[in-house]
RNA sequence: GGUCUCGUAGCUCAGCUGGAUAGAGCAGCAGCCUUCUAAGCUGCGGGUCGCAGGUUCGAGUCCUGCCGGGAUCACCA
């Protein structure tokens, strides 16, 4: 841990290293690094830097006002970074040099590749997500599984990973048996074309159709004196779904044509929309190829002895002595359960990755199935079960509640972002702006709006918490939004072009010895803190570290462009620092926000 | 009931390994476009950080208990 945190700041290292000289030369003792606490300045006082003096006494052994004065001395005098201090309480409050925070921007201003690191490792980091059933069109749950799984992966790449993405799709099992047979005999050969719907979204009409006849079934056969929970097992339909699960188990040729075709019409829809949503995959896994190395694996357990067979001729792994209970693999016909694939899953990724760690985008809710998962896989000897993590992210609420299929309360994915697409567009032209665009350019601008909007709004939240979605707060463009940071990225990209127009020439300059406004100086100051927060977003797997980052970034320069004259400024050398400033600026706000999925727009 | 998790402004959320007077946005009110894009900026009001103890020089942050919400404990996935 300190090692990762040495790596973090390059001005908190020399401090810390100097601040151990100063205990050894001043109180000639060795200054414990864990007890070091360095933090950003709070705006109200003076200084950029202050280290809280307080763990330190009982090495200096004197009052807190008196060792932050002494070690404050000591800074001016032996670090030439520091030009001053001063102090309030037990705070030692450290002035920087601006020349300090002038080299780091010559530096790096113009990387292009600002805050990143090189891919050095070799063993990739595989991460599952969105992980979707065939059986129904993706909706707001789905959203922001994506939206996180594809930026999670894109700031690990940014943190050199070697990041390879992977879906599981769900294509198996008793829930698209319900779709076909739904099919069969209400479809009348019904295709996506024929109807001109999406594929997924035509299965998924009939899977609901499935139970509503299903409900009817059951209604009357309790009306005829059937108990409920015999009805609901007896229906009619329910043992041809199953019956039909069984013919798809032992290769049936007609249930398995019928399958690959929906299924085939589901992927297209799929396809539509991860990418309108902007995701896409290294490499698919299917269930329906994983699920014999699973049960493959529970032969395995078997015969090492560390799962066991019951009467019924069912397949458990006893996990009481992990304080968790007995655990089904196979039921008593030999059919396999989630576990079981999901065993044979992980097994195939290993095989395939040797990854370094296996990342599992699931919600929370399954957070018992996660831990189960890895105890299983220790228990049959796969170190590698240390290697999985599961990402375990809040669900979705709405304003009424859960989301709920049979209620009619869930929020479809292409629904939602065709009304936030409607929105950018209506709201763009209630502002009356750049009426100049082509429809090209006005439907990518609109695409790029509604989409930066409803990831951002997905996104800021930290990821292991539950989040709330209305609405009518997620359409909003204003304040703490996508495009809200757009617009500061193209009001940059505007001053650029007019700073070009004019004959300034910034980029080449080195900027030394400038007498830097407060709102110059905490710009700069942000922009250094880009790599870190990085880092920390990539520790954590949080693109809301980034979406709350790249917010303060925009706000800080609004207020820097609200209060500074840039194109006006009469001294070159000013104009010049302001337009690179600028420009460094918009460059980190466009390169933070590619890492939650989000374009930003040239002119908006 | 067991296990896990969350509780910060009217609403949605920040608050890094414990540090200074707990911050944003939205909503409300009041200002700022003859000047670089007003999708912006400035100001005002709004809080016993669920409650009670404890550890600590210092607790929104750590520990215990309680209250309240959620998840999970399937021969569903």
């Amino acid at each position: 841990m300190p090692l990762q945190k040495k790596t973090r700041k390059m001005i908190n290292d020399l401090l810390t290293l100097t601040l151990i000289e100063a205990g050894k030369a001043l109180y000639g003792e060795k200054i414990p690094e864990n007890i070091i606490q360095i933090q950003k300045t709070r705006p109200e006082f003076e200084g950029d830097l202050t280290i809280v003096v307080f763990p330190l006494l009982r090495i200096s052994k004197k009052n807190p006002a008196q060792t932050a004065d002494e070690l404050g001395k000591y800074f001016v005098t032996n670090l030439e970074n520091v030009v001053t201090y001063n102090v309030i309480k037990g705070f030692l409050n450290l002035t920087i040099s601006n020349n300090y925070w002038l080299n780091f921007f010559n530096i790096s201003k113009n990387q292009t590749d600002f805050g990143k690191k090189e891919i050095t490792r070799e063993a990739p980091v595989v991460i599952e997500y969105s992980s979707p059933n065939t059986n129904k069109p993706l909706h707001l749950g789905h959203i922001r599984n994506n939206l996180l799984g594809w930026s999670v992966s894109e700031i690990l790449k940014a943190n050199g990973e070697n990041v390879k993405k992977v879906n599981l799709v769900n294509d198996r099992g008793i829930h698209i048996c319900k779709s076909m047979l739904a099919w069969q005999k209400w479809g009348n050969g019904v295709t996506p074309a024929s109807a001109s719907k999406k594929g997924d979204k035509l299965v998924g009409d009939f899977y609901v159709l499935f139970d509503k006849k299903y409900k009817e079934e059951i209604a009357a056969l309790t009306a005829s004196g059937m108990e409920k929970e015999k009805a609901e097992k007896e229906a009619p339909l329910l043992v041809e779904a199953k019956q039909m699960l069984k013919k798809w188990e032992t290769g049936d040729k007609e249930v398995r044509k019928l399958w690959a075709e929906m299924n085939g019409w589901v992927y297209d829809g799929f396809d539509v929309t991860y990418k309108r949503l902007g995701v896409e995959f290294d490499k698919i896994y299917y269930e329906s190829d994983t699920y014999l190395l699973g049960k493959a694996l529970v032969e395995e357990g078997l015969e090492k002895g560390v799962l066991f067979k019951k009467e019924d001729g069912s397949v458990w792994c006893d996990l009481s002595s992990d304080g968790l209970d007995e655990k089904l693999l196979l039921r008593a016909d030999g059919t396999s359960v989630y576990m079981t694939q999901d065993l044979g899953t992980a097994q195939l990724r290993y095989n395939d990755y040797h990854p370094r760690e296996l990342i599992y985008v699931v919600g929370n809710e399954q957070n018992y199935h996660f831990e189960v998962l890895r105890l299983i896989l220790k228990k049959l000897g796969r170190p590698w079960a240390e290697n999985i993590v599961h990402l375990s992210y809040g669900m979705v609420e709405l304003p009424h509640g859960k989301m709920k299929s049979r209620e009619g309360t869930v929020v479809d994915a292409d629904d939602l972002m065709d009304e936030m697409y409607n929105t950018a567009k209506q709201t763009t032209e209630a502002l009356g702006k750049y009426n100049d665009f082509t429809p090209v350019e006005a439907d990518k601008l609109y695409h790029m709006l509604s989409l930066g909007a409803l990831k951002y709004f997905m996104l800021k939240v930290d990821p292991r918490k539950t989040m709330m979605f209305n609405p009518a707060e997620s359409i909003d463009f204003n304040g703490n939004t996508g495009p809200f940071i757009q617009y500061t990225h193209a009001r940059i990209r505007s001053l650029v072009r007019k700073g070009k127009e004019l004959g300034n020439n910034w980029q080449s300059v080195q900027y030394k010895d400038i007498e830097m406004a407060p709102k110059e100086k905490s710009l700069i100051k942000l922009l250094y803190d880009y790599p870190s927060t990085l880092e920390q977003a990539a520790q954590n797997f949080s693109p809301a570290m980034i979406a709350n980052y790249v917010y303060d970034l925009a706000k800080e320069f609004n207020q820097f462009y609200q209060e500074i004259t840039i194109l006006k400024e009469e001294d070159s050398e000013k104009r010049n620092f302001r337009l690179a400033l600028s420009e460094f600026t918009g460059n980190t706000i466009r390169a933070a926000m590619k890492l939650l999925g989000i374009e930003v727009p040239e002119r908006m």
